[in-house]
DNA sequence: GCTCATTTTGAGCACCCGTTCAATTATAGT
DNA sequence: ACTATAATTGAACGGGTGCTCAAAATGAGC
C-alpha cells in the first residue's frame, strides 16, 4: 500500500548519538547529522521532528545501550560487586576504544543544557537516575548475599558509586592519557564503603 | 594624547565569565554577550580579539578567583586539611547562591569543548591543573604537620579530592535539590584517605 | 581651543542555522 | 499496468551567527 522507508531506524538512531555524543547538542549541526546519517532534512523531520526529537531518541539509545550493557556484566560475573566493577572499567576504559567521548553522554548533557532546553535536560536526569536505581539493585542483591555490609543503603552506596564514577570518567578525559585510573577503580571496590568484605 | 577606554577590563570580564559560566561556550551568543557587557561589537573585538578571545579570558578568570577563593579558606582555617574542607564546602554550596551554575567552569568547558577548540580546552586543563598542584601543596603541609599521614603521597591525595570535587558537583547538579549532598563532604574528609588523624 | 591618537558605535556582511514543502520516487495492493 | 500511499529529495526561507569597518565621539597634551 506504500513505499517502505529504507533506512533502519535503529542503526540511524545510533550514528546520530555517537554524533551528538562526541560534539554535544549545541555544536553539532543538523547538517552535521545529515552527513553522518546519510538522510536529507526532509526524511529526518519526517521521522524525528525536530533537532531535538532526535537528541532525545539518542539519549534513550544511549542510556539503554548502557543497561543493557550492565546486565551484560552480571551476566558475565560470579557476584554482583564483580559485576559493578566490571561495568565500571569498561565504561571507563571504553573511550581508549571507539567511545566518540570519554565522557558520558548522559553527564555531558546535564553539563551542558540549561532549562532552554528543559525537556532534554529532564531526559538525561532521568536516565541517570535510572542507571542508579540499577546499580542499587545489584548492591542490594551484594547484601543479601553477604558479599556486601548493610551499614548503607543500597540507595546510598549506589549514589557514592554514581558520584565516583561521573568523577573518574570525567578527570580521566581531562586527562588526555593517564593510566593510574585504574588503581582509582581497585581503590574503590577495595575501600569502604564498597569493600567486599572476603 | 587619546581617548582612554571607559569600561573596566576585569569587571567586564567577570560578567563574560558569568555568562559563558551559566551557558557554556557554544549557546553564548556575541549578542548576549553585548547585552550583558553593555559593549558594542567594534569595542569587544578590538579588546578580545574573537568569541574564543573572550572566554579564554574568563577562564583564567575563573581559575584566579578560584585560587583566590582557595587561599581566602586558608587564611580563614587553622589548618590545611580544614581549609580545604571549607573549600568545597563553598564550591558545593555556591550553587545555592548567585552562581551562574552548580557546576565547575574548568570541568563544564572541558566536557562541552572538543580539538576543535584546543587552545580554550588546553586552557580549562592547565587551570585544573593547577588547581590540583594547591590541593596537593595544602595537602603536603598537612603531611608535614602530622594532620595526615603520609602514606600516599600528596599528588595521589590532590587527585582523588579532585575526583572527588567533580564528582560531587556534577551529581548535585544533576539532582535539582539534595541537602544529602553535605553528608557526601563530611564522609570524604573522616575516611581514609583524607581522614584526619585528631 | 585645537590636534590627533584612541575608543566607541552600529549598520551591515557573508555565512550557517534549523526547518519547510512542493516535487519526485518507490512500492505494496489491486 | 494502474493506483494509492508513503518515503525521499533538495532547493530555499527567515533568521541568527561571528565579525568588520567607516564614521562619529572622546579626551589628554599642547
Amino acid at each position: 500500500m506504500s513505499k517502505p522507508a529504507k533506512f533502519n531506524r535503529e542503526e540511524t538512531i545510533q550514528k546520530a548519538a555517537n554524533l551528538y555524543w562526541e560534539k554535544g547538542f549545541h555544536a553539532t549541526s543538523m547538517r552535521n547529522l545529515q552527513e553522518v546519517i546519510d538522510m536529507r532534512p526532509g526524511s529526518i523531520y519526517a521521522s524525528f521532528g525536530s533537532k531535538e526529537g532526535l537528541f532525545k531518541e539518542a539519549l534513550q539509545h544511549y542510556a539503554q545501550s548502557g543497561v543493557a550493557q550492565l546486565n551484560l556484566c552480571v551476566e558475565q560475573s560470579d557476584s554482583p560487586l564483580a559485576a559493578l566493577k566490571l561495568f565500571v572499567e569498561g565504561a571507563i576504559s571504553s573511550r581508549k576504544q571507539n567511545a566518540p567521548s570519554g565522557m558520558c553522554m548522559l553527564v555531558k548533557t546535564v553539563a551542558e543544557l540549561t532549562e532552554e532546553h528543559a525537556e532534554l535536560l529532564a531526559e538525561a536526569k532521568q536516565s541517570l537516575i535510572m542507571v542508579e536505581t540499577a546499580f542499587a539493585k545489584l548492591l542490594a542483591q551484594a547484601q543479601d548475599n553477604g558479599e556486601l555490609d548493610s551499614s548503607q543503603t543500597p540507595q546510598a552506596l549506589a549514589r557514592f558509586l554514581q558520584v565516583q564514577i561521573i568523577g573518574i570518567r570525567t578527570y580521566a578525559h581531562a586527562n588526555s592519557d593517564d593510566n593510574t585510573i585504574q588503581d582509582f577503580i581497585e581503590a574503590i571496590f577495595s575501600n569502604p564503603p564498597l569493600a567486599g568484605r572476603a
